[in-house]
DNA sequence: TTGTATGCGTTATCAG
DNA sequence: CTGATAACGCATACAA
């Protein structure tokens, strides 16, 4: 990245116009071939790479799309992430990856760099209490939700149904006999985090039962979260027979927790997971997700609508939503009681 | 992101000229500090975002800096990503993500992506047979190599002393009495793939013996490899009574596959895997990597030698290395014949 | 303390 | 078929 080769060198060094240059680069046709096969002949010896950032600057445009998320460590993510990096390359475009950590702070720098990279789109998963500033930058952008869903931002979303999704795995327990049934789950600060509780709680009342409130146990969606709460549950007081993680990383710190206490799974314990991981071992029953489709969709989505802003810039499909469906599936993790 | 407003708007509204404003908002003490307040409270009430593109057309260079991996979906670059966003983060970078899948021609796409947008540094993990161009483009950027070490590109490497990783992991089995140990490994078209197997020899001449070629299987470093090789290795002929998993996604197919075919860990078989995922279960006997620690030297050093490149284009250290130790972590999964 | 002028690398318009 | 020129948004050297 030091002394760049740039249009004029090239020029310079053929005795041509800067803008046949350019015109020979891009292969407009105007220019004669043999020009343009000298060109591109002398722009590789020379090694001449092209300023993205200049381009930008007239087309007010880049080739750069953001995906803001939590935590890239969470399988979940990095199957999107994946999957949107694969999405984007095929587009032309370049991923550009924002982790927060849920820290409103590290979201706004992370939202406002891309803007002033003048990202053509961006994905986000936003804390649960962005700042003023973040959804006043988000709003004046081409965005798309994903995942959570905040209130005060009217951007399309593309999400699960967390609310069937937890209710399915927790009806499958009751199913099997079970009534003390935990819940790990995150705080009702995050949208997911309510849903997933409605629908744990739905599960019960359905079945005409009492929400086991003493067995809920709400925090950060970390595994070091679900394993200390785990301990909690299973050493204080009675005991559980049965639990749902409500999320990819409190399953892996509900294992880990389970395996250090010496907790059979599914003598001790019948244990209902989140995602497809595929190191649930073993062979969890789980709440399998589309990650990929979500993903696909959402990329799809995000890259017609940046090429629909490009002539008119009508900002319809505001409250656009679409909401995915979640499928159980049976594992070995859990037994009728 | 439709029509931006810019310093021009400002400069406008306030009826100051233009150079005004951007001092202003750079803080520049030589503007009153009256002006700068209704200049910063005007620029928030028009929603001002500054242009990175043009401010790195003047300077040459981005806050920009590429990574460049196979695989987002491996534990240890996942946790790298997230280490060096974060170092990025605080120095005031974006982190831009490319992930390769190890396709020559997609690594080259993300690399004259990351050089068009003048990114101002690279960190690679390059693929087993980088294209002439890559490496060309490569040369000519600050780039570093992470893990992976490409004989044809003359920069500087930080990775982990594999040899010696593996030779630990293999010579505890040899100790506790294993004598027919199999290896899942990459293949040797990757400096990791070989330097990994030779520590698995080493071991075994070291202690008098013959290497187990009959039990060594090399192919894609991803678990649907190491699931078949596993199964092929467990169905044919001799069984071995152990397993060293090389590389971190071979240790979730050796896992699964032994899941699947109801193989007892360490009843059955030892197993020695691949770094510190969370989701080893149960409590395996493990080749703990520094990973923070290389992604912390690593991304420390790239942006030292960003600054550094400002003044003096000295192209110093170019061959510089750093190797990183590895220490066996004992557990569960092996045990004594 | 503020304003003017210039140029960064491209592309688009207009002219030859 | 090719060239000259302007403009994109910003930073900075130089004036005032």
């Amino acid at each position: 990245m030091s002394g760049a080769v740039t249009l004029k060198h090239i020029a310079e060094r053929l005795n041509l116009s800067i803008s046949t240059i350019g015109r020979a680069l891009a292969d407009d046709p105007q220019i004669s071939l043999a020009t343009r096969e000298r060109v591109k002949a002398v722009a590789g010896e020379l090694g001449y790479v092209a300023h993205s950032g200049a381009r930008a600057m007239r087309s007010g445009r880049s080739t750069l799309i953001g995906l803001i998320i939590p935590d890239i460590q969470n399988e979940f993510y990095g199957t999107l992430a994946k999957a949107l990096a694969e999405i984007c390359a095929n587009a032309g475009f370049q991923l550009v990856l924002g982790i927060t950590e849920d820290d409103p702070e590290s979201e706004e720098r992370q939202v406002r760099g891309l803007l002033e990279a003048r990202a053509s789109g961006l994905v986000i998963t936003a804390s649960p209490r962005p700042t003023r500033e973040t959804l006043s930058l988000l709003s004046r952008s081409t965005c798309v939700q994903l995942i959570r869903r905040t209130g005060q931002l009217e951007v399309p979303w593309f999400g699960i149904d967390e609310e069937a999704a937890i209710h399915s795995g927790t009806a499958h327990l009751i199913e099997l006999g079970h009534r003390r049934i935990g819940y790990l789950g995150a705080s009702t600060t995050l949208s997911t985090g309510r849903s997933r509780l409605a629908g744990f709680e739905r599960a019960f009342t359905e079945a005409g039962l009492e929400v086991p409130r003493e067995f809920v146990r709400l925090g950060r969606p970390r595994a070091a979260f679900a394993a200390e709460a785990f301990e909690s549950l299973w050493t204080d007081g009675e005991r559980p027979t049965a639990i749902v993680a409500a999320g990819a990383r409190l399953t892996v710190g509900l294992l880990q927790a389970a395996t250090r206490l010496g907790v059979a799974i599914p003598a001790d314990l019948s244990v209902v997971g989140y995602g497809d991981a595929p190191w649930w071992n073993p062979n969890l029953t789980t709440i399998s997700l589309p990650v990929r489709d979500i993903a696909l969709a959402c990329g799809e989505f995000l890259l017609r609508r940046i090429r629909e802003t490009e002539p008119s810039s009508a900002r319809s499909a505001a409250g656009q939503s679409v909401t995915f469906a979640s499928a159980l599936t049976p594992g070995a993790s859990t037994r009728r009681v």
